[in-house]
DNA sequence: CCCTAGCGCTCCCGCGACGAGAGTGCCAAA
DNA sequence: TTTGGCACTCTCGTCGCGGGAGCGCTAGGG
């Protein structure tokens, strides 16, 4: 088997059969015939010379055959060629838009609600699976802190990021306190913390419990426990998944096999937080095609991916995740679009920020 | 085909033969013949007297072949009767009670927790799908409303039950509300309204606005307003599912046409609410196999259920979904014990209440 | 009366052969 | 440079055939 030469310009009708190609086989899951492409009448052209073509093609290492006298498949060089420069449509049709922005509560209130919402949209309109990672809690900044008495030593915190995220979990105090207490604790938080990252608030309250341990008061002391417990970062960025069943009824997933090795994929959330994470930076979306990554390159799937974030700071990550036969066309400028809805949406919600 | 006779009274043997192919069949999921019963030698029989009686038992409805001269499989109505009585073994075994014990938070904190936890743990222990509803929250008893303002007319209201679930959500209220306002009119709702549940106080709050609305004065009226809408009952109960990735592995399921019949299954979570609410009443495991719901008889998978509640209260149910070739030995067992240790921890973080 | 050994029968399953169909590669002609 | 034609190859579904597993039945023994 000869080592796939390397390609030299490619000539307008390469290009052209190759696009056809590729476009064929994003359609059918099946190998795609010289004589289909050929009878499908784009450029007026016979089999015969399509073949021709596409022999080329697989010695420049685009297309592939199953097996001898078997028609042609993408390679993944040709997907990230057709992605490069053999795709149109570089825009989100308008109704999909309109569609999506209708469903996007337009006044999200929890910001969690809206993270949902983005998930399903994605897998709802690509019909693969749809994956957004929400912001590390970590970095989220701080608008409000609040203490409720629960019973005993038991107090609720409140957390309420600028970005509309909500976050409440249940501590453990060391001794019972009272609610005007707990009021004071909260305000004095607030007031002193807000507009900082929940990391940054925790390093700084260990910095002055270290700094000042003797002469604290007990407001202070008491801020700290209540904070370094409420403010724990333990919750790393969750993940959201959609869509799995759509996914199901692809061709590329009748082996069981595969269906058991997919969800394995997504049960290691971790995995898939630190690959996503890579999407953060740099605005644009990224695609991650078969080897390009451990997670896809058995079962041959793709990653669509990109991030959000409210103005330079990036939050989190969106992306679909599907047979590397995938629409390209349509999947990207939803990805994008979705990527720019999420971080507009999200900004607003900051921008109507009147400090209480 | 003889219509099924209805069964005499199964003589002991026939007893002990019809478990034995029970156990083999849910062991090895493929026929089981005679032979295999007998070389197994728990009763010194030969193959030939279990083959008659195993006539005998097809004869009665209690065992049927795929094909002829195939081995034999369990019908739904021999598991019924293995659950009945044939089944042994009515226990948690205590290695694994203690596991639960330990696996499950002691100080919830957060109810919800408590039921992640619940749902994980029947999946892990039983290697099937775990199934939790979680309580109705108009359902749940009120210990405190809380309302803390956000930006412009927007509020956050938490809630939180005398059964440790917190819920919060955004609302918006007509105009905006100064801080010392909300606090009273938590407090004045939390005063007024602890201890009933959150349907009974929304009907309340209506009647109440009804009869007064000429004299209302602004407290009351406000607090209507505000529990109205963070009390809205709209969120039903909801349903926590784990362990699909691991039921992937059980041979029933080799056929993807069932794993996509069963992901519709949990897809529609209203209906496996109201299947799983009917096991809400009467302590103790209801088990459904097969036709005895459209849910299950297509795939041949069974439901094992059980309710949970706090007293007399019932709040929701928690089950085990698989195969109906089930260890019901080991699975009925964890069902009831984990039905009883959740509503023991609901019932602990109830009685640990100090009204604040 | 119940159990057991033996025998014939039925059905599944895996294997190899075979033919149809689809698609390619190559060559010669326009 | 393109095209039509032809031979070649590979897959896939079908068929037939044995091997094997398991059952039903019956006759003989405790």
């Amino acid at each position: 088997m000869a080592a796939p030469q390397s390609p030299p310009q490619l000539s307008p009708r390469d290009r052209e059969i190759l696009r056809d190609v590729i476009l064929a086989y994003i359609l059918s899951a099946e190998p795609v015939s010289s004589r289909s492409v050929a009878k499908q009448g784009r450029l007026g052209l016979s089999a015969a010379s399509i073949r021709n073509v596409m022999a080329d093609l697989e010695e420049w290492g685009y297309l592939a055959q199953p097996h001898t006298s078997a028609g042609r498949v993408p390679t993944r060089a040709a997907y990230h060629l057709f992605i490069e420069s053999l795709m149109q449509s570089r825009r989100l049709p308008a109704r999909e838009r309109r569609y999506i922005d209708e469903a996007l509560p337009s006044t999200p209130g929890d910001a969690g609600q809206l993270m949902e919402s983005a998930t399903h949209l994605l897998s709802e309109l690509s019909h693969q699976v749809g994956i957004v990672v929400t912001p590390a809690l970590g970095e989220t900044v701080l608008k409000a802190i609040e203490f409720l008495p629960l019973s005993g030593r038991k107090v609720l915190c409140v957390v309420v990021s600028a970005d509309g995220f909500v976050d409440n979990k249940v501590i453990e105090t060391e001794e019972a306190l009272p609610r005007e207490e707990l009021v004071r604790i909260g305000n004095y938080l607030t007031e002193n913390f807000a507009g900082t990252t929940l990391r940054e608030i925790r390093a700084r309250l260990l910095k002055l419990m270290a700094e000042e341990r003797a002469q604290m008061d007990r407001l202070l002391a008491r801020s700290i426990e209540l904070a370094r417990a409420g403010l724990s970062p333990e919750q790393g960025q969750g993940v959201l998944v959609d869509g799995t069943r759509a996914v199901l009824d692809q061709p590329e997933l009748a082996d069981i096999g595969r269906v058991r090795r997919m969800f394995e994929t997504f049960a290691d959330k971790a995995r898939l937080v630190s690959l996503l994470s890579q999407c953060l930076r740099g605005n644009g979306v990224r695609v991650l095609i078969g080897d390009d990554s451990a997670l896809t390159s058995e079962l041959d799937f793709s990653l669509v991916a990109t991030g959000y974030g409210v103005g330079e700071r990036p939050l989190g990550a969106l992306a679909i995740f599907g047979p590397s036969r995938m629409e390209y066309e349509r999947v990207i400028p939803l990805v994008t679009y979705l990527g720019e809805r999420l971080s507009r949406a999200l900004a607003e919600s900051f921008a109507g920020d009147a400090r209480s």
